[in-house]
Parts: C-alpha cells; sequence; structure tokens
DNA sequence: GTGTGGGCCGAGCGCCGACAA
DNA sequence: TTGTCGGCGCTCGGCCCACAC
C-alpha cells in the first residue's frame, strides 16, 4: 500500500490502472458540465448522493436491509486531499477517485472560508464531437467527418495534391495512438477519415450511437475519445460485488472516517452522476443553500448536457421544498427542490433537484417568495459553529 | 426488491442475469474440486476468507484502514437459505450467490447436527477439457480435437462418407447454441473443428492458453464451456468500486446479520477462492477442527487442481499452527495451519491451509503428536453450547 | 498423435463515386 | 452537407494437406 506524501493516509490509485495525463480529454469525455473541485478546498459528501449511484449500478432500489448510521450525518464537511482522474482499461469509462476527510466541528470553525468555486473545468476550444452513424461503425466504409468540424479541428489538407491527402495521428485516454488517413474527396467532395478507422472501432468497440471527440490539447496534440450511447443497462461485469455489500460500505467507510477523523475514498463518474453530483464545493454549496432564496412557485433555470455534448438550459418552476427520504436522510438538502419543468420533454427530466444545480431567476418571480429557504432551515449537522462565520 | 416464499428476506439474484440452469457446465467450468453446501444446511462462514478474495481481486493487500467489528467473531454459523449459481454475462466466469443467515447460540443448541457434507458436486464423467494452443485460436485455422477426447465424447462419425463429417451442436452456461463442422481428415487423420470454430473463439474472447470443454448433461446434451487462463493482472472493469468499500461492506453486512439475525448475500467464486474457501459446511468444519487430530511436524495430503483441470495429490508437512491474524481475528482456524510441501514446486503452493483442506496421514506420523489441536483449542466464540453436542 | 505452416480459393473488408435527403 | 448504396479490387479468413516433433 501506497502512502502520499501527505502522510495523511489516504489511498493510492489501484495499481496497474492508467493514470490519466490528458485533462482536457478527460474533461470533453466527462462532459461540458464537470467541474472537480481542487486538491485541499473543502466539499460537502452527500452519502445519500452517492448511494444512489450505488442503487443506479445495479438498477434496484435500496432497500432497508442496510444497517443504520446514526453518526452519520446527511452531509459531511470534507478536506479533499487528492483527486485522481482515470479511465477504465476495458471501457475507456472516465471517473474521478477522491480522498476526503471529514472536518471535526472545531476544524469546521476554526477555518476561513475561501471562495473556491473549484477548477474551472478545461473546456477545450478546438475540438468536436460526432455521434457515429450506421455507416460510420460499418465495416463497409470509413468515417465520415462533418465538413466545419474537419476544417475546423483537422490540420489543413495539401490542395495541390488530388486528392488532398493526410495521415492524422491522435492519442486517447490511455496514450495509445492511433492513426488514420483523412482524404477529401467524393462528389460532392467530403472530408473522410478511411484506413485505420475501423481497427478503432472495433477495438473500441464502438456501435452506432457512440460518439467520438477529436480535441487538441495545450501541446499541440491532437486527442481521440469516445462517448458511448447510453445504453439501456449496462451490466455490471463484477460478478463478487453485491450493491447491498457496496452501498453498506460506503456509508460505514464515510461513518468510520467521520467519527475517526480519518480518510475515506469516494469514485465519481461523471457520466453517472452529472447533473446530480454528491461531492460539491462547500463555497458552492453554501452559497446556494444559504445566500440564495427560494421559494414554492419560483421560476428557475437549469443547465443540461444534450445528446450532442453541448449544454442546453431548461426552465421551471418550483413545486415544493421536501426532503427527498425524511426517514433516513433528514435535513439533507441533496434534491430537496421538487419542480416542473415547461417542456413537453419533462418525462425525461428528474422530477427532483438539489439548491445548487438551479439558477433562480429572482428577478421576475412567477410567485411572491413566500418561504424563502435559507431563512427557515439553517445549518444542522452538529455543526452549529457554522452560523458566525455564514452571515444571513 | 423480489422477496422469496420463505419469507426470510434473502436477496433475490440480480434481476437480468441469466440463471444458470446447466448444473454440471457450471460445476465442470468451476473445477473439479468445487463442492457447494446444501440449501437448508449449515455452514460456517468466515469474513477473512472472504476479505482475503476481495483483496485478491484488486491485488492489493488488506489496509488498517477498516473499522473493526468487535462483535463479528472470526467465523460464524449460519443457515443457508439460498444458493444460485451464475455465469458473467460478458466473461463466463462462473460464481455462486449465497445467502446466509447467522444463528443464535439458541439455534446453534436447539437443533441436532445432521451429518450433511454438502452436494457431492456431479463431476461429469463424459467429457474433455483441452486448452487452446496458437493454431487453435489462430484465424488460420480451425481447433484440432484430441483423438481420444473426439473418439470419447464427441457422437461417432459415419465412417462409410470420406471424409467422415457431422454437424456438432452444444450450449454454453447462458443456453446459447454453438454449431461446429466436426470432421475427420488429414495425413495422419485427425479430428477437427472447423467452420463455426472461429466464431466461437472471438465471440468468448478466446486466446491461447485458455481452456474449452465439452461435457454431456444427463439430458443427452451436449454442452459447452470455457475457462480463461488466469492473466497477470485481471484489472477489475468496475470503476466506481472501491475495494475499502466492498471489504468494509461485506463485514458490516455480515457484522449486521449477526446482530439483527437477519440475512446477508456473499457471492463465492470457485476460480479464485479454491482452494480455501470461505463457506464450508459446517460438519466438515466439526469434524475437521474436533474430530481430527493434527499436530507440528504431522505429515498430510492435499488435493490441488491442475491446468488442465484434473486433481492431483501433494504431500507435506506441518510446521506450525498459529492465528493467521491473531490481531484482527484472533482464534480463527482459516488458514491456521503453516505446511512445508514435499516437492520443489513449494513457492507455487500457499504456505497457509485450514484444518479441513488437508488430508492428516495420522496412520504414519513422522513426529510424535505433541499437540492435539483438537483438545488444545475448544470452541469459542460465544456459543459454548456447542460443546455439548460435539463430544471429543 | 498433434502443433504449425504453405497452398489456394472466395467471402467480405474497405476504397471509390453516385445518388438523395 | 452528409448518410447510404452499388461497384469492385484485394486482403485475409478459413479449408486443405505436408511435415516435423
Amino acid at each position: 500500500m501506497k502512502l502520499s506524501a501527505s502522510g495523511l493516509g489516504q489511498q493510492a490509485a489501484h495499481e496497474g490502472e492508467n493514470k490519466c495525463l490528458n485533462s482536457e480529454l478527460w474533461h470533453a469525455c466527462a462532459g461540458p458540465l464537470v467541474c472537480l473541485p481542487t486538491v485541499g478546498s473543502r466539499v460537502v459528501y452527500f452519502p445519500q448522493g452517492h448511494s444512489e449511484q450505488v442503487a443506479a449500478t445495479t438498477n434496484k432500489e435500496v432497500d432497508a436491509h442496510i444497517p443504520n448510521y446514526p453518526n452519520l450525518p446527511p452531509q459531511l464537511i470534507c478536506q479533499l486531499h487528492n483527486v485522481t482522474m482515470h479511465a477504465d482499461v476495458e471501457t475507456d469509462e472516465v471517473y474521478a477517485q477522491m480522498t476526503l476527510q471529514p472536518l471535526t466541528p472545531e476544524e469546521q470553525k476554526d477555518t476561513f472560508l475561501p471562495m473556491e468555486l473549484g477548477i474551472p473545468s478545461k473546456q477545450p476550444t478546438n475540438y468536436f464531437c460526432k455521434t457515429l452513424t450506421a455507416s460510420d461503425t460499418s465495416t463497409h466504409g470509413g468515417f465520415s467527418v462533418p465538413r466545419r468540424a474537419a476544417e475546423k479541428v483537422f490540420p489543413p489538407l495539401d490542395f495541390s495534391q488530388q486528392p488532398p491527402v493526410q495521415e492524422l495521428i491522435a492519442r486517447d485516454l490511455h496514450d495509445v495512438e492511433w492513426k488514420f488517413r483523412h482524404i477529401f474527396r467524393g462528389q460532392p467532395k467530403r472530408h473522410l477519415l478511411t484506413t485505420g478507422w475501423s481497427v478503432f472501432v472495433s477495438a473500441k468497440r464502438l456501435v452506432a450511437g457512440d460518439s467520438v471527440l477529436f480535441i487538441w490539447n495545450e501541446n499541440n496534440q491532437l486527442l481521440l475519445g469516445i462517448r458511448r450511447a447510453t445504453r439501456p443497462q449496462t451490466v455490471l461485469p463484477s460478478s463478487v460485488l453485491s450493491s447491498d455489500s457496496m452501498h453498506i460500505g460506503l456509508l460505514a467507510a464515510a461513518a468510520h472516517a467521520a467519527a475517526t477523523n480519518s480518510c475515506f475514498t469516494v469514485f465519481y463518474n461523471p457520466r453517472w452522476a452529472s447533473p446530480s453530483e454528491f461531492v460539491i464545493p462547500l463555497s458552492k454549496y453554501i452559497k446556494a443553500v444559504f445566500h440564495t432564496r427560494v421559494s414554492v412557485g419560483m421560476r428557475f433555470r437549469m443547465l443540461f448536457e444534450t445528446e450532442e455534448s453541448s449544454v442546453r438550459r431548461y426552465m421551471g418552476t418550483i413545486t415544493s421544498i421536501s426532503d427527498l427520504d425524511p426517514a433516513r436522510w433528514p435535513n439533507s438538502h441533496w434534491r430537496s427542490v421538487k419542480v416542473g419543468w415547461d417542456e413537453s420533454t419533462a418525462g425525461e427530466r428528474q422530477p427532483r433537484v438539489s439548491l445548487w444545480e438551479i439558477e433562480p431567476l429572482t428577478t421576475f418571480p412567477m410567485y411572491p417568495s413566500l418561504f424563502p429557504l435559507g431563512l427557515k432551515r439553517p445549518w444542522h449537522p452538529g455543526s452549529s459553529s457554522l452560523h458566525g462565520i455564514v452571515p444571513y
């Protein structure tokens, strides 16, 4: 077992896994809304959210079998000691590993609260993402590159040759090199990737509906990522793992860490969690919970990621504010806001969101602010010490 | 969440996973030494053993991060409510799921102890297993069937045709049908599988070193299984799973079940655990621990599985008897026997075994029996009630 | 008895422009 | 602008034997 230099006992990354160095590529594959908190900053951890994620992986409801952890609050304020970005060797699935240390009430009180809002995720500008068509993934042909994308992202072709051809080299998350023949031909003229494309498709087991990303990083390297379509049920290949055990394990680890002031490790898969995360920057939490007035009937905006990995704003109205699970996680702010969505695609949007996910339209409220939440539901998890710091 | 008819709250099998019906095939793929206990019988569960298995999957040592479960004894006597055999949809990896209910001291005392030793695993007799060669898995050719195996297992060919040909149909663990052309040709004559073989190899992603099994079951069906070679490090594809969490979860689930007299679920992968299991029949445990005299210097035999899935006997000498982990699991009999192996391949054999794995050669001890273990280390985990039942 | 390689035939991979949406 | 198709050349998948250990 490796320990880091800080000596805090945080868990080393699993041996044998590739460390992801291409931060841009990781963020691009994770999605435009991903924003990891800064190492050394403070975050809020929601056991409830993490449990939801575990349950989601096995498509099973959280059952009542699990023991109670009465000393485990619905949210833990933690010091973030480490963030490591990973990509699964088999599937290229990206995820982050965080080492968290719950703070004692003492520590929570002692320190000032710098308003760090996390690393602004390095959203690459010079990149494109395309969802693969049946023709793209068939063995019959190559990859049809959208014209604007090719002109913006790919190196310019030498149009003196006919047809113009060049070799593209791109690296994936595991630093594996992929070579493609990029040609501009056909009638009408178009950009195509031919030789090298099919081996990439079969190696990554891509199917129609999955997406590929081409990105330039700061070091002038062309990066290549994939994003798989959300399939109905990705069967967990981990045969020995019981989701109950994982669920219990997460709760037990968090509770133990909180009780002994030690570290615990959580894994964060942005493709699953987004947009409802379970580790968020403390400053974001405080701003949303204590400095923002929210009430039933209020209008709000919220960012969502589309299939094409762009960002869209959706509008909605707050219909009620209450605990998601009053029995097991009383006074948790996680997904405490019930909302109604404006558009007809409302069925696809989740009916519950968290305060820090939405952007209230306070300037034009549809109804008068009857019950400002920030005043009615003060800080509670045994650490009223924060009251002195956060004025409201 | 589905509950079984017994109402005991045992966990249903994961939805969406194929239930394995071919018991023979399951056992064949699991290995010749596999023997699952009978439903309704009593077993002993070793949390320590299970933790070892979890650690093995990530090739990481069990660290000291985990909370203590002072109420969790080193072994739990449990009622076995359910055993389900599974095969991973992706990899065909076989594993069993067991629902266990820890018994109260009352229950342990009240009931008689029938000497069930588990289902004698249905070891198929009419079968063969071959480790694949480079030629077998190459795209250039088919599968070369060992002559004796073909003559014993495959249906007899019609030698009136030249060359003799027939179609073989076999079913795998997921009840998927595979068709092969079986031909007897070449100079010298040999049995080959040609058409259909390569699709099987690529579908199962078989490589040289993996094994295939052909088995006849009771219903006169030809079954087809695979057993992958032990590769250096099978990276766990489960990205969100922390082995710490799993480890803690298993301990917490077991401790909680023991405290509340409820059920918990364990997964058992015979290819990993063999031959040191963590769920064994109670009768086997009692026989080994209380009715067998073992001492330092004593000679013993032990069964091992060879690469070719046959069984071999190895001889050795007991060098010491002590707890594997006196601090965390005091008085556990799990791998309490340190041994030295006779052969030069000793480095490959584990240096510690459990009492129920070995077969002491009491008739010809090399050294006199100085410290019979059964007498020196009586039953302990708070249930001395068993003393009255097990005479010694 | 069985693993590997050469020969050799043909299915299908993969490159091309022609359409049409 | 780009998804799909018919065309067609050529690679390699796959069936055969010879040979060697």
